[in-house]
DNA sequence: ACTTAGTACTTTGCATTGCAAGGTACTAAT
DNA sequence: ATTAGTACCTTGCAATGCAAAGTACTAAGT
């Protein structure tokens, strides 16, 4: 079910607040949605192949660099974009359900 | 972002309301998600091997017998335990969401 | 100096899902 | 008999998620 989900949500996460990979599991995960490096990496170079995100390395105090991501123009647009679909996809979803109920009523 | 999406979807349209392959995809239509037959009958398949939907061969007055699926005791169970990760996601993006606004303010 | 542990980034291969395209079969109307 | 309409099904490809394994840098202990 979450699939595709993913993406929004990491635009969502990166908007207003430049991270880094291992950031961004963390940051999933105190938001209940469980993502793994396999996932995530994969996720990231294919949103900055497309023009979404754009990186920067950053040095840490401690460990290897930080490949910090964040939102482009283009991403911030697509971002809006995608804002609408999920609208759209809740207000379906509410609308089946309410379908079902309605169905139930008709009985 | 639809992705697995669809399923859900579907259980919700036959919850209470079983139907044929060619008026879901007409009903979702109308719930304004397109669906094509090449999705939707593997989908349909998937799930009845599933354990989850049954069906059964109807008549028609005009063209081929139509199968008509419905849940099974455990797809309603199933449906359940989807309505719950539904939730739980819905709340994530909210979530996400507002996190980002109160990063506006805390600039 | 060498090893170990910790952090971070990356790649490979597989399973699942969505879809375009093409195919089969039954009915009704011309 | 042919055509149009409806309905079901299959194949092959692309995209996505994930487990698993690999690379590389830093810091701490020996």
């Amino acid at each position: 079910m979450r699939k595709g989900m993913l993406e929004y949500c990491v635009l969502l996460l990166l908007k207003h607040h430049p991270s880094y990979a291992s950031d961004i599991i963390q940051q999933l995960k105190d938001a209940e949605l469980l993502v793994v490096e396999g996932t995530l990496y994969p996720l990231l170079t294919r949103l900055k192949n497309d023009g979404l995100l754009v990186y920067q390395w950053q040095e840490s105090t401690q460990g290897p660099p930080r490949k910090y991501y964040a939102l482009s123009e283009e991403g911030e647009r697509f971002l809006e974009g995608i804002d609408g679909a999920w609208n759209e996809l809740a207000k379906t979803v509410n609308y089946l359900k309410n379908n079902n109920i309605n169905n139930i009523e008709a009985k």
